[in-house]
DNA sequence: ATAAGGCCCTGACCGC
DNA sequence: TGCGGTCAGGGCCTTA
């Protein structure tokens, strides 16, 4: 799943490629692609534009355009963004196509058609319920502990909240909670300050590990849900620690990895080392 | 304000 | 081999 990780990696390799880059033309094959505006009035908008800006906020891609519009691009689980070369031809799941000055194309490819793209004139209503960058500075301790006490949700239910933290997804939560030595289950609002100063500083660690590996991409028996813009696959699966290690043993203690369900998510923890 | 459940989608996987 | 059923999962929506 692309999570911060994954769309920070797009954002810095699509740089390179589309800066200064003008849409020439563009094809919408699914239209529920484009959250804003219609389709019809995509096509028509995003041709002309100017690539000028990369930027991340949570996991939305802000590619902005010369016109001060901006291209919005949510990835959700399955979706890619390609650069391909004019004879590169579109496969069943592309459904948005951009032709680039330069006789390359962006493709916009999502299996599940989960993710959404939006042309507008500010990305601010797009973003604006997000809680805090997690590798900015408005993502304090005290800031994070005010936003879970009192919450009687599972700690891990409320890491995925983009409200409280922007950009952690399903693997980073896991992740980040066993490097905390944080059960998932426990209520937010039942953790000691000490214990969120420790899961404040993993949350970090473990996005800023991943996001030097280029994100984590799933083995092949499985849904290929996230390439970097240049089809390579990311770093971090490597290094996971509990996320899809079901029934392995723990990297620390040798106990086996368990998976229980909360908040209707998947979640990998080892019940020795996370208390 | 918070919590819980449904919805969108389709490839992979399972049992028969 | 084929078929039907289940699962995963981000964000948004509705309902309690």
């Amino acid at each position: 799943m692309p999570e911060l990780p994954e769309v920070e990696t797009y954002v810095r390799e699509l740089e390179p490629l589309l800066l200064g880059r003008q849409v020439v033309a563009a094809q919408v094959t699914w239209p529920r692609t484009i959250a804003t505006p219609d389709a019809v009035a995509f096509v028509h908008a995003v041709v002309g534009q100017r690539f000028t800006t990369f930027d991340r906020r949570g996991k939305y891609m802000l590619l902005g355009f010369a016109s001060g519009d901006t291209l919005v691009v949510h990835l959700r689980m399955t979706g890619h963004l390609y650069v391909q070369a004019a004879d590169v031809a579109p496969d069943k799941h592309t459904h948005v196509v951009m032709e680039l000055d330069d006789g390359r194309r962006l493709h916009f490819q999502d299996s599940r058609k989960f993710g959404r793209i939006w042309l507008i004139p500010s990305s601010e209503g797009v973003v604006q319920k997000l809680g805090p960058e997690p590798l900015g500075p408005g993502f304090t301790v005290t800031g994070f502990a005010e936003r879970v006490a009192r919450r009687k949700a599972s700690i891990k239910t409320l890491l995925l909240d983009q409200s409280i933290v922007a950009g952690v997804g399903n693997i980073y939560a896991d992740e980040s909670l066993f490097a905390a030595g944080i059960h998932p289950a426990r209520a937010g609002g039942d953790l000691s300050y000490e214990e969120l100063t420790r899961l404040h500083a993993a949350i970090r660690a473990v996005l800023q590990r991943a996001i030097q590996l280029n994100g984590s991409s799933l083995g092949s028996s499985r849904v290929q849900n996230y390439l970097r813009p240049t089809g390579e696959p990311g770093g971090f699966q490597d290094e996971h620690k509990v996320y899809q290690r079901t029934g392995q043993a723990c990297v620390q203690c040798a106990h086996p990895i368990e998976r229980i369900v909360l908040g209707q998510r998947s979640t990998h923890f080892c019940p020795q080392c996370q208390k």
